[in-house]
This record gives structure tokens, C-alpha cells and sequence, in this order.
DNA sequence: GAAAATTGGCTGGCCGTTCATTCAAAATAA
DNA sequence: TTATTTTGAATGAACGGCCAGCCAATTTTC
């Protein structure tokens, strides 16, 4: 198909999890571009430059390879924010700072991406399958966010403050802000939007972040 | 086709928007039943109780049924919350808490309806016509939250707070909300969620919103 | 190490099904 | 009667899944 170069030589393993790391990235290409809707197999071959029959080859089925899809971006998604904790440090004012960086970095929070995950979304409460791994994916997220706010209640003695509520409302406010991205995308503004998402939390807590600066004392 | 029972008569323009609402309702019932994917015209005139072919008769398209069901959705969430603000009275507190009550409204925030907007939000990125129709319904109803907002400002002369910031803020955690009904019906706390909202708004505009009670002084 | 045998990946066309749309005829209202 | 609405069958296009066979990679045999 290509035919100036010729792809190096692979193990027959390799070639296997290559190939069906091309489909899933051919799907995801797909359903950006074209929608859940109207994506066929033949538009993810032709993406991926393979040939027809080859999905039910790597795949068991055209739902098989969707799950297998909404996997991946699950997957994706919880090793970029997990890997953001990592990377921040013991202080749990850091540690919760790093999630929401994380949910705004350009390799997660990129229109493409984001139009996926809400076409799963869209197909979830249809698709037990789907609603199952996005619920799951979203609660693992909502129970790190509520252990670190409970850290920070705890350290800074905050007694009016529910470190839960706290936790939910940043989350689902995260979410409201993919889908301004979605459905505005030049008006999408990746600082003003942080710049929100840590007044909110200069007001849940005041001894741990400050508006303006990355954190407080 | 119902043979126990005849309609009453009704003139021609009667008939022809009563069944147009019922094929907008229908749809919007197989959307949140069967999802987008899988909806059929067939479908929505079984659910409809009417034949075959009488979509194409009462509108261009299936696309057509499609844009003029988002439509009405639109219309029908816009009605809402304008309603809920003109019955709030004149304090700018009361009509933005309005706002707030009408998103868990029943009528508005149920799995069916929500389940019917996120599938159209995951199918806005390739249909221009879907995404035109949702940004102008969500720049709308930023816009009136905005004002609100700039309103409580400049009564409360809250000088650190920018009310752009609050509106967008409370806006995106709203939307996220709903997600969080979609994703775990079972999990979701209406009133728990408005305390949420009420503490945002509590830390934003202390001297408009306590965190327990309906209004501050 | 070279040749032969075997395995497994890949192709592209085929088939049955489903769907949106059209249409001629029937039913209903004006 | 005439105009409009409704019906249900027909049409043609598109799709998912299937498969027989080709070919490269790997293993086995000599």
C-alpha cells in the first residue's frame, strides 16, 4: 500500500498489538471526524490504510472494537492523572493541583479526545457496557479527588468545609468545562479556565491555594 | 390501528402540529431508550403508534426529525430556566439560585432528558447543525448567568470576585452534574448537589448566599 | 545453514440484513 | 368531489460479518 518504504521487520506478537493499537486509533480518529453515528469498519480500515475484513480479524465484533476503544481512553486518561500525583510531590494541596493540570493538558484535553469521550457518553445509558466503564473510570477519579480534599481538610483544621462536597463539585465542573471546549472551542480558554478551578478552591481552601499565585504558603 | 377508542376531530393544522410533536416526543423517547445509533424512523412511528412512512410525510428528512428534536429540547430547557427567573422577583440572589433550582428541576434534570442531550452533545462535533443549535442555547444561557452575576457584584462591591468567573464556574459544575446522573442514577443526591452549588456560591458571595439556609440577609 | 512445511496475518469480494426514502393506493376531512 | 393525510409495500443503498485463498514469517527437517 505504501510503496516507497517498506515497515520494518516485526515479531508476529508485535504486529498483532500493533495492529490493533491502529484500529483503536483509526476508531478514535473516526468518531472524532465523522461521529459515533457514522462510523463503519470500512472508514476504520481505510484510516488505519488496512483492508476491510481486517477489524473482524482483530476484533470479535464492531462492539467488541468500541469497547475495546472506550477502554483505551479510560485507560489513557486515568494513567495521565495518575502519573500527575506521582509527579507532585506529599502535599496533598500539590497532589490535587497536579489533577486538575492533568485534566487540562493538551495530550488529554484536546478536542478530539474530548469529542470521544462524550460520544460514549451520549451512547452510555443505551449500552450498559459503556455506562458501566465510564461510571467506573469516573468514580475511581471522584474517590482519589475526595481522599486528597480530606487530607487538606484535615491539615488545614477547615471545620466548615465538607472535604466531599468539595471533591464533587470540582469534579463535575471539570467535566462542564471539556464541554465548553466541545461545543466552543475558540472560545476555550485553558488559563482562564484553571484560573477558576483555583479561585474555587482559594475559597474552599484558603490556607492552601491563593488565586493568583500556584500555591500558598 | 387503536380500535377501542377514536379521536376526537380536529381541523387539519391541529392535526398536523399535534402529530409532529408526537414524532418529536417519540424520538426523543427512542434517543434516550435505544440511543442515537440505534434510533429508526420505523421505530419512532411504532412508538409514535402511527405507520411506516409518515416521518417523511410530516418532515424533510430523518435529519430534519433529528435537528427540530434538539430544537424543541432546546426550547423546552429555555423556557425553564426563563420562567424559573421570572418568577424569582427582582433580587439578582433569588433569580441566580432560580436558575440553580430550575437545572434539578424534575421536569428538566431526569435521566431521559439528560440522556437525549448528551447524545446530541456527542454527535455536535460532526453535525454543525447540532453544534450551532447547542453552543447558541449554552452562550445564552451563560450570557443571563453572567449578567446575574455582574448584578450581585456590584450590590455586594465584591472586589476580588469576578463574576464572569462565578457564572462560568457554576455553569460548567452544573453541566457536570448532569453527567453524574447519567453515569449513576442511583448515586445521584439532588439535594446534595444544590448544597454543593450553594457553597460555591456561599464562598464567591458571602453576603448573598449562606451555605445552610435559602438566602443571607 | 538451506530447503521444505506450517502457521498465522491479511485481503477483498460476497451475502443477508437493515434502513431511509419513495410511491401508489386507501382513508379521511373539507 | 377535491384536497389532504395516512398507509404499508417496494426500492436501492449501505453496512456488518463471513470466508476462501494468498503471502510472509516462523518452525521443522535434512
Amino acid at each position: 500500500m505504501r510503496p516507497g518504504r517498506k515497515e520494518a521487520p516485526l515479531s508476529r506478537a508485535a504486529t498483532k498489538l500493533l495492529r490493533r493499537q491502529q484500529l483503536i486509533d483509526s476508531t478514535i480518529e473516526s468518531i472524532a471526524k465523522r461521529g459515533f453515528a457514522e462510523t463503519t469498519l470500512a472508514n476504520v480500515a481505510d484510516g488505519a490504510g488496512l483492508s476491510r475484513g481486517i477489524v473482524n480479524f482483530h476484533f470479535q465484533s464492531k462492539d467488541a472494537l468500541l469497547v475495546e476503544t472506550l477502554q483505551y481512553l479510560t485507560e489513557d486518561y486515568r494513567a495521565a492523572w495518575r502519573r500527575a500525583i506521582a509527579k507532585a510531590g506529599p502535599r496533598p494541596a500539590d497532589r490535587l493541583w497536579a489533577m486538575i493540570e492533568a485534566d487540562f493538558d493538551p495530550a488529554i484535553c484536546n478536542r478530539k479526545k474530548i469529542a470521544v469521550w462524550y460520544a460514549f457518553w451520549g451512547e452510555a445509558k443505551s449500552r450498559p457496557t459503556y455506562l458501566k466503564v465510564c461510571d467506573a473510570a469516573d468514580a475511581e477519579y471522584n474517590d482519589v479527588m475526595r481522599g486528597i480534599c480530606r487530607e487538606i481538610v484535615a491539615e488545614g483544621g477547615y471545620a466548615s468545609v465538607e472535604a466531599e462536597m468539595v471533591a464533587d463539585g470540582l469534579d463535575a465542573m471539570l467535566n462542564g468545562m471539556w464541554l465548553s471546549l466541545l461545543l466552543d472551542p475558540r472560545g476555550f480558554d485553558r488559563a482562564a479556565n484553571k484560573r477558576i478551578c483555583r479561585a474555587f478552591l482559594a475559597s474552599s481552601f484558603p490556607d492552601h491555594f491563593s488565586r493568583d499565585r500556584r500555591d500558598a504558603a
